[in-house]
DNA sequence: ACCTGAACACCGTTCAAGT
DNA sequence: ACCTGAACACCGTTCAAGT
């Protein structure tokens, strides 16, 4: 517990930027990001909830900064271009971020409210339309499918684990649609429940992306 | 879930549901969905905070009521199957989704925060999955590309309805972007800049919906 | 330089009591 | 039956003062 004297002026600090996201992370993934407050990630620290605001200007910028860590080493996801095709490549950076937005609690939720543009986030973009434009596609069409993909993965992942919290009580859901689609006005709906009532969401982020992908390969020609 | 339906015995209420989440609507579009408390909507309906918890439970329900309102008439922008084809068909659908959560200041993050299963949103679903199983494609097919459709047009208007809020300050953000990418630490964000930087959504949108229409018109063969 | 203590201006929600 | 008044248990943020 008791750190070692550092060779800094004055006392030590307890806090520092690093330390403070990591364990936000934690709490988030204890609690979720309802229960993330200032004064209780101050309270895990043990530290005054004031003493935060010297390291993070506001609590968003503290999510700012735990998002963009979040997505560290998505950017290398696309692996060497010798090994794959664009679209593989392509695809690995999209599941790299959706896996990385799941391994936090409410992960999609934090990325989604906010605009980090540090390293790990800038990384990914680059990433992707760098693979892109590497195999063809010019400027633009790499840019918007930059979007296309990311907004997607992003949207996918909210839903995922919006249907994955307790108290939205999945089953509560998919009583109301069972019941709403069996009383006849969405006859469609009926046909397919089935498939919207199942868990398997990487199926369903799968032909997602797929779609997207074969899409663009659509677009070069 | 009990609402107070007898009809009036005693004083005429002040409050209803559709009142409310009217009043609520106008104040998300005036002040933003930050603004957007208990307190404020009572005062502007002249009546205590407590008071509405008369009509709903909790402010999550007042939320899902609102996103549900928010998506009337989606459903039908489909247009009638003879005057178009399956993907044009789907294309309005997906629009019209779009432009009503565009309609109402942060409409996006009050729809991706809530998970509605009143007749607005199920009609929507209903005809999405109806036009696709009608062009042919199977129940699973129209069931996954109902939710790669809609989870890639909620996550756009969330990002794009974030790039229009003035705090965001886009100038701030795409300033942020220029440096970092011109330093040369990202060489393909840097080429794609001016796409990446275009605030034209609308392009971004048709984008992003036509690869998954291709990408569909590929699945089924 | 770093943190405490205490305050400011709010929140969502509950509920006895009035009318 | 419908709403008020007042409370409960919190929030994010600021800042003089201590060490």
């Amino acid at each position: 517990m008791s750190t070692p004297s550092s060779p800094t002026r004055g006392r030590p600090a307890r806090l520092n930027q690093a330390r403070t996201v990591q364990t936000a992370l934690d709490l988030l993934n204890e609690s979720g990001l309802d229960a993330l407050t200032m004064r209780r990630l101050a309270d895990a620290m043990d530290v005054q909830a004031g003493a935060l605001y010297r390291y993070f200007a506001t609590k968003q910028d503290l999510l700012t900064a735990m998002a963009e860590r979040m997505v560290g080493g998505v950017a290398e996801a696309a692996g060497p271009a010798e090994d794959s095709d664009w679209s593989e490549r392509a695809a690995r950076l999209a599941r790299a971020l959706r896996a990385a937005l799941l391994a936090h609690r409410d992960g999609a939720r934090v990325y989604a409210g906010t605009h980090s543009t540090g390293p790990n986030t800038l990384g990914f973009a680059d990433s992707l339309t760098g693979v892109l434009r590497e195999a063809g596609f010019s400027d633009a069409e790499a840019a918007r499918a930059l979007y296309a993909v990311a907004n997607f993965t992003v949207g996918h992942t909210l839903e995922e684990q919006a249907a994955l919290q307790p108290e939205n009580n999945g089953s509560a859901d998919a009583g109301n649609l069972h019941e709403a689609a069996t009383a006849g006005a969405y006859p469609h709906l009926a046909a397919t429940l089935p498939t919207l009532t199942s868990t398997d969401f990487t199926a369903h982020f799968e032909f997602g992306l797929r779609l997207l992908l074969d899409g663009l390969r659509a677009v070069r020609q």
